[in-house]
RNA sequence: CGGGGUGUAGCGCAGUUGGCUAGCGCGCCACGUUCGGGACGUGGAGGCCGAAGGUUCGAGUCCUUUCACCCCGACCA
């Protein structure tokens, strides 16, 4: 965009006239060809794309990518998004997929309030402190006419006796039910999940990674034994590394936090890692085994087989729109998002090319079949008749988009009986007969499904190294990446390393064969390598 | 919350030391020519310049306040 910027000006400095005339446009392009011809294209649209795709700024890239891509907006509301019709498409794919997963490990959806009532919040001593400097509180329950005349103030005499929370996670108010429906180890275990909205009121923002208000889904389960309930911790974050490898297409690293990374309340927290494309590390999901943290805030007992009374063991898990952000920045490329088959919208776009308007509806009507025999196959297929825009601007357009194949047909393939198939990960196109539509198409989703998460798996190994010395890593963390470093266990060790380079540990990672060695920092003994990285 | 930046047509942006009826590109509408990778021509519609005050004969431009958004930090999923 800089560069846009500093040639327009040139131009209005030194051919005013130029900028008069109609023809700008193509004024511009010239001088931009003179004096910068590497970044030239024969088409304007193509040009600011060059351009924009030069932008070294990832965030920019990312939001922009983002907006364009017309997944989401920023709301009038602060730190809140619209999410778009094709983006929350999206995010249902991923809700039904889950949502299957949860209740093949026996989960049951439920719902439970939006409001929490602030004295709950501040049961559990650590969950306060972790979340009461971004709680929205609601302070009074109606509006009156200004008495000066101008729209609307809060009627001062409609002041809660109790101020209510908006919800930032469901723990506090979920347990305070759970006493309720617990009495005996006969009704253990519990195994809710609920798809709500949550809260947050933070600094800064990014579309998808950190909104102020965001969608997910939470799983708060309750068990008679601590071994049960560190199994379920362990099988839901398990449901999330299988979830976003074999939909997502994004490989994880699985393992427990540090205690400083832990969930506010929990005893252990266990978490899926990815990298993304500029090297930051980006939490996907999290399972947290909390003890009887919440059941003892919210005197949560039951009697066991023996007529003793318990604390029950508890647990919450969950994930959030903030995949939708990991998927983006995953997989995208400089033409715009690369969406895996299992969570594309459209998963074909059939492209007709004619001119005029008897060849455009025969070729429509073409194409009208075609997209009937895939429908067959359960492929979500969109026939994209506009004829508004030519058949190039569609081209990029869904490109784009993400849509994992197009299916072009012109005149020509009318003639011969063939069709152009491309692939969007690959941006391979290949011209071939009708005949094999069927296969060809099942067989794309797959090799597409794969092939993007073979890519993210090789941009992971190649950016995931082995680091044993200070000096190295400090200017080794600048460009990025996974660091298998030795570490002595100390949060303080963990808290200068993060003062100094930025970076945190993600995770222990767990492995069969744990090396022992010495700390990075401070040459200690180490039981095993833990994974730094800068993270968003 | 600290530092930096931006608010002007649906989108992207010009607008000079205050001056005439606020401009340009894309998009949109109409007609015509086009159509195998972001088409072109002609004509047209679309704005109380983020908001509120102030200075002035006159404010997009200067001053004050305020709101929103973006980027970099701190905080977090």
């Amino acid at each position: 965009m800089h560069l846009l910027i500093f040639y327009w000006s040139k131009l209005r400095t030194f051919a005013p006239n130029i900028i008069k005339s109609k023809k700008k446009n193509k004024f511009f392009y010239y001088l931009f060809k003179n004096k910068c011809s590497k970044y030239c294209t024969s088409k304007t649209g193509s040009m600011a794309k060059e351009i924009r795709n030069r932008e070294d700024n990832y965030s920019e890239w990312y939001n922009n990518l983002v907006i364009k891509a017309d997944l989401a907006e920023n709301s009038a509301v602060r730190g809140c998004m619209v999410i778009k019709p094709y983006g929350y498409a999206i995010w249902e794919k991923m809700q039904a997929d889950l949502d299957r997963r949860f209740k093949e490990t026996g989960h049951v959806n439920a719902y439970f309030p939006l409001f929490i009532p602030k004295s709950f919040l501040s049961r559990e001593a650590e969950h306060v402190e972790g979340f009461a400097k971004e709680c929205a509180v609601v302070t009074h329950h109606r509006l009156m006419a200004d008495p000066g005349g101008k729209g609307l103030v809060v009627d001062p005499s409609a002041r809660l006796e109790e101020e209510l929370i908006v919800r930032p996670t469901s723990e506090t108010i979920i347990w305070n039910t759970y006493r309720n429906w617990i009495k005996s180890y006969r009704d253990l275990p519990i195994l809710c999940n609920q798809w709500a909205n949550v809260v947050r009121w933070e600094m800064r923002t990014r579309l998808f990674l950190r909104t102020a208000e965001f969608l997910w889904q939470e799983g708060h389960t309750a068990h008679a034994t601590a071994q049960e309930a560190m199994a379920e911790t362990r099988k839901m974050v398990e449901v999330y590394a299988s979830f976003a490898k074999e939909v997502m297409a994004l490989p994880v690293w699985i393992g427990p936090k540090t205690a400083t990374e832990r969930f506010a309340g929990a005893v252990e927290t266990l978490c899926i890692e990815a990298l993304m494309q500029d090297g930051k590390a980006l939490q996907a999901g999290t399972s947290h085994f909390l003890g009887q943290n919440f059941a003892r805030a919210f005197d949560v007992q039951f009697a066991n087989s023996e007529g003793k009374l318990e604390y029950v063991w508890a647990t919450s898990w969950g994930v959030s729109t903030r995949l939708m952000g990991a998927l983006v920045m995953a997989h995208s490329d400089n033409n715009g998002l690369v969406l895996p088959p299992k969570l594309a919208p459209v998963q074909v776009v059939l492209v007709p090319i004619y001119k005029g308007e008897e060849e455009r509806s025969s070729i429509c009507a073409h194409l009208a079949n075609i997209g009937t025999r895939l429908q067959a196959l359960g492929i979500t297929v969109k026939l994209d008749d506009r004829d508004n825009v030519r058949s190039g601007f569609k081209f990029s357009e869904w490109e784009l988009k993400g849509v994992p194949v197009r299916i072009a047909v012109g005149p020509r393939d009318l003639a011969n009986g063939t069709i152009e198939v491309a692939r969007r990960d690959t941006l391979e196109k290949q011209i071939v007969p009708l005949g094999g539509l069927e296969d060809l198409v099942q067989k794309l989703m797959h090799d597409i499904q794969n092939n993007i998460y073979d890519k993210a798996l090789d941009f992971r190994n190649k950016n995931t190294f082995e680091i044993n010395s200070y000096d190295e890593f400090r200017e080794r963390i600048e460009e990025g990446g996974f660091f298998l470093c030795h570490w002595d266990g100390t949060p303080e060790t963990e808290a200068r390393i993060k003062e100094e380079t930025k970076a945190t540990i993600r995770l222990i990672p767990e492995r069969e064969d744990p090396r022992p060695g010495n700390c990075m920092y401070t040459g200690k003994p180490s039981a095993q390598r833990v994974v730094f990285a800068r993270a968003y």
